[in-house]
DNA sequence: CTCGAATAATAAGGCGTCGAACTATCTTGC
DNA sequence: GCAAGATAGTTCGACGCCTTATTATTCGAG
């Protein structure tokens, strides 16, 4: 190893001295992956955080940005493309209306259901977010050369697939 | 691109066609690390959940199991090494109390603080859970070659590196 | 047609976490 | 030694999400 050990290599130390029946070469991957997503987790919010959003009302408004235009989504292609239950996209959409930044309309074709759409508050919002937000990202793996990037990316997609 | 688009994919195309100016290449990769950290999740507490466990119990379990004999630690230390409030401490071990897997207790040294402890069920309980895990965990990933789960690692620990 | 099944959104209740406030105990500097 | 501040654990209230139940509307087989 030529880098120096991690809080991951400690925890995978102690469980090597504990239980030497186990092969821990997955649970030290999983231990950085956690970790690292929790980290970048937190790294991502402070953009939203900055802009007055929680993490999952920005996805909601990037739903809707990224369909074009006239940015109108009904609740369920939202819950579904955001992988949120109905009962918590209601309650996100009752956040955002309250804000201003999403309003209800009335679904002349189909009663039962709603188009939602950004206001052009919330247009506002989301583009000048979304600019800040990709810079973030790409910041975030700015430590990583290209190959890096494309290899983890890659790799990202090949387990991806597997789990289907 | 040599495999087929995926769902993220889908996304980037949208935002490429909506937003044009923006570089998207490390959103596509934060997207695929939030989905697959989400799959890999759900994964993983399957094998909890056939034990009555929830992820956040077992890792108190794991940690105290990896410290060795006599398998305790107080409060304060499992909070820090599981990153997580006090608050939301004292309610795992509430319910892990509840259920006979640790019990706490008194600390002669610092009548303040506690020594909580593996009960013998707690430590055989998360000892065949243990092993199940780790085995749930390589099969997650071998849909990986050797090279590319140590690329992943690689990848893993240098960005971690990179965010302290 | 019409009536039962399916679908859309919401309401109600539960769960796990957090931050802030609180109590008890220890440590430190005078 | 003792007061002031730090530290350990808990309680409380809020939040976001989930599951289940409910209401309204549409679809579809006979």
């Amino acid at each position: 190893m030529t880098t120096p050990p991690d809080d991951v290599d400690r925890i995978i130390e102690q469980w090597r001295r504990e239980r030497p029946d186990l092969d821990l070469d997955a649970m030290a991957t999983f231990g950085r992956l956690g970790r690292l997503f929790g980290r970048l987790g937190r790294a991502v919010d402070a953009t939203f955080a900055a802009h007055g959003l929680q993490r999952g009302e920005y996805d909601v408004l990037a739903a809707l940005r990224r369909a074009g235009e006239p940015y109108e989504l009904i609740p369920s292609a939202l819950a579904d493309t955001l992988m949120l239950s109905r009962a918590g996209m209601t309650n996100r959409l009752d956040r955002l209306e309250e804000a201003g930044l999403v309003e209800r309309r009335a679904n002349r074709d189909d009663r039962r259901s709603l188009r939602v759409a950004l206001t052009p508050e919330g247009l506002r919002l989301v583009d000048a977010v979304t600019t800040e937000h990709v810079a973030n990202e790409s910041r975030l793996l700015s430590a990583l050369s290209a190959g890096e990037r494309a290899a983890l990316d890659a790799i990202a997609r090949k387990l991806l697939r597997s789990l289907d």
